[in-house]
RNA sequence: GGCGGCAUAGCCAAGUGGCUAAGGCAGCGGUCUGCAAAACCGUUAUUCUCCGGUUCAAAUCCGGAUGCCGCCUCCA
């Protein structure tokens, strides 16, 4: 089965086919590290990480790039305002960066390259492209002359002139046309700078990335993604880059993620509305942020809000509950009993359920299509409980055995279902008391007290513990061997 | 002003020409249970913002209207 990308170029889905037979090579534009990562950072991440994940899974070798950029004005601006190197400002928050995606599981890429590690290539750069005539020094500056460049605007669908005539372009007479780019900046005083054939100063933003690509992945390679607002103008200069230098094509397919919105708007900093990865971490298990992300299709919006977070939740017990069901699958030999027809009808379904998973992420990474067959098979496990209660343990067995394979699929691509499911409900119990400042210990007093009530059949009793506790969101669940409890 | 996207049940969300319009959350009825919870079974959109058109056939293609959103400035 091929895989299938929406190519942000074209606008539509088209048949991937790599450079090279087997391998891909795929870059992703990292952070700016001045600030902690938000939500929206974390989806950039967890969509291109399940992109790696399953074309890996697909069998491909695949060479996955991120970069830091680790050299910019909003970055000197926060040195300055501590008055410390940018380099304090640039290592503390990759640090942070590296941290959070540890916790969102989010695999490490092959390589993360950082800018100011790479100043030879993109100085190198950029000679080539003053000396092919593509670019312009002013007064230390070094400017990209889009006009040079026929192509400019084909990614996002714009041309020159419209472009012009809306107008809100800075002004900056060093520029022969206002939409031309900076390549280099000249450094001003006390700044931080590298030497170059233009004096002293610093790259532009765009140059990096094609500095970095190029050299670790070649001229021309194959995926290259990033949030959706990076399609203009940074990923429209970094072609008129990267193809003005090299004569060929940059990427094969262009891949951005929608937006993070937060109850509706726009996150923004003037709106106050950022959530930071870390704060959100606090309240929620990092899977139930995946499975928030991942339950809609990466380029649509996704709207953020406690409730969906709280959805996203309620859905991860449910898978959470089935696994702790296939925890433990009594030992038999094999064999006996698969192949009774209902243990048979049962192992077919999982197994079409795995069929359509992975011709789901085949179809544009399409997850949220993926995982209603995740839930089919959540429901497989219980019905198969419930109809096999009875059944010989080597049927159930031989459901549970084909439906923990199923689950460890998914979860190897979709990046959830990693922790252990006792582990899974004692954290997710710890995390909601905390949230609504419970006392565990004063819970399990009370359900012990009800334990006794029920013990000595006094009904109205244990009823009235009950709801006390359900008062607290507090719900129980009585079974033969005892009871347990969890937070609504 | 220019470019682009979206509109599917109470909410979230797949589906882009043809089997009964996935799945999750919430609700309701039933089974189970001392009663519950969880789980299971059933149920909740004769219809996909509206109006026209193409077609034997449209949520899906085309045109128009309305509404929402994004980009054009740093931004995942």
């Amino acid at each position: 089965m091929p895989v299938n990308i929406f190519h942000t170029a074209t606008r539509k889905k088209e048949t991937f086919k790599p450079v090279n037979d087997g391998m891909v090579g795929i870059y992703v534009c990292g952070i700016t590290a001045y600030d902690i990562c938000h939500i929206g950072h974390a989806r950039a991440a967890v969509v291109f990480d399940v992109v790696v994940r399953h074309l890996r899974a697909r069998g491909y070798r695949v060479t996955y790039v991120k970069n830091f950029t680790d050299i910019d004005d909003k970055i000197i601006d926060r040195a300055k305002k501590e008055g410390v190197a940018f380099t304090d400002i640039s290592e503390r928050f990759i640090k942070f960066h590296n941290d959070d995606m540890a916790a969102l599981g989010v695999e490490t890429p092959t390589i993360t390259p950082k800018a100011t590690e790479h100043m030879d290539d993109m100085i190198a750069l950029i000679g080539v492209l003053v000396e092919k005539g593509f670019a312009y020094a002013v007064d230390g500056d070094v400017y990209f002359a889009v006009d040079k460049f026929h192509q400019y605007g084909r990614l996002s669908g714009r041309n020159l002139d419209e472009m012009l005539a809306g107008a809100r372009v800075d002004v900056n007479d060093k520029k022969k046309n206002p939409m031309d780019f900076a390549l280099w900046k000249a450094s001003k005083e006390g700044e931080p700078f590298w030497e170059s054939p233009w004096g002293k100063g610093r790259p532009g933003w765009h140059i990096e990335c094609s500095a970095m690509s190029r050299r670790y992945l070649g001229e021309t390679f194959d995926i290259h993604g990033g949030g959706e607002d990076l399609i203009f103008p940074h990923h429209e200069n970094e072609i008129a880059q990267s193809q003005a230098a090299t004569g060929k094509p940059l990427a094969n397919f262009w891949m951005h993620n929608g937006f993070v919105k937060i109850n509706s708007e726009k996150m923004s900093k003037s709106l106050g509305n950022i959530f930071p990865i870390r704060e959100i971490l606090k309240n929620y298990h990092p899977e139930v942020l995946r499975l928030f992300m991942l339950q809609s299709h990466y380029r649509s919006p996704v709207d953020y809000s406690t409730d969906s977070l709280n959805e996203s939740r309620a859905g991860l017990i449910r898978c959470y509950a089935a696994l702790q069901q296939i925890k433990e699958i009594p030992e038999v030999s094999a064999g006996n009993d698969e192949t009774s027809t209902g243990v048979k009808d049962y192992i077919d379904k999982i197994t079409e359920a795995v069929e359509n998973f992975d011709a789901a992420l085949d179809d544009d990474f399409n997850t949220a299509r993926g995982l209603g067959y995740v839930f089919e098979v959540v429901r497989l496990v219980n019905n198969s409980a419930i109809a096999g209660k009875n059944a010989a343990t080597e049927s159930k067995a031989a459901v549970f055995r084909e439906a923990k394979k199923a689950f460890e699929h998914f979860g190897a691509i979709l990046g959830i279902f990693r922790d252990d499911p006792d582990q899974f409900f004692a954290n997710d119990k710890k995390m909601e008391c905390g949230k609504r400042g419970l006392n565990m210990a004063e819970i399990e007093d009370l359900i012990k007290g009800r334990q006794e009530a029920r013990i000595a059949r006094n009904w109205e009793k244990a009823d009235e513990i009950r709801n006390r506790l359900a008062a607290l969101h507090v719900l129980l669940k009585d079974s033969k061997e005892g009871t347990t409890w969890s937070i609504e």
